[in-house]
DNA sequence: GCCAACGTTGGC
DNA sequence: GCCAACGTTGGC
């Protein structure tokens, strides 16, 4: 690859298995990120992210966390419709069509992993000890991933 | 179900 | 702008 082409970048996303898991995304193939109510987390979707960027599919609050396979960001960012939806858990007062609060990209599947990589292989490894979303106290649901992290885990998931 | 850590809200 | 109270997240 040259080295002037934009690399990549990468992304580790939660989601909890029992709304959401890898298993429906790879049923659907691409779905509507949305739902998210953290300005951090929607900053890196409607400024930093990019079509084609790499998504790590994480489950949380289940029996096993880890990161259980592959998407990729399948959309330029677009207004969460859900938050002008008054009926919908995640409406929005604030929200007007002209000047939305949130901000969502599409996820597709892209690939599985022979087997997920657990939280306590996360953990285990040095060469992840310094990813965001190991740092103590984190809860972000969506964090910036580096290319070498990314690597690492793809490693571990084969 | 517990609880620590964090983000948000709202009174002042 | 401060900060206490509250709600949420997420591992255990």
């Amino acid at each position: 690859m040259s080295k002037s082409a934009a690399a990549a970048r990468a992304w580790l996303m939660k989601s909890e298995p029992d709304v959401f898991s890898f298993a429906d995304l790879r049923k659907c193939k691409s779905e509507p990120w949305s739902g998210v109510r953290n300005y951090q987390a929607r900053n890196f979707m409607r400024d930093e992210m990019r079509v084609g960027d790499l998504v790590l599919f994480y489950h949380s609050s289940c029996e096993e966390p880890g990161v259980q396979g592959l998407g990729r960001v399948a959309s330029k960012p677009y207004p969460d419709p859900t938050q002008f939806d008054r009926k919908h858990d995640s409406f929005e007062p604030r929200a007007t069509k002209d000047k939305p609060v949130w901000w969502l990209v599409d996820v597709a599947w892209d690939a599985d992993f022979a087997r997920p990589v657990t939280l306590t292989m996360l953990r285990a490894e040095q060469k992840l000890s310094s990813m965001v979303m190991l740092r103590p106290g984190n809860r972000l649901s969506i964090t910036p991933v580096t290319a070498t992290e990314c690597n690492v885990i793809q490693r571990l998931g084969r």
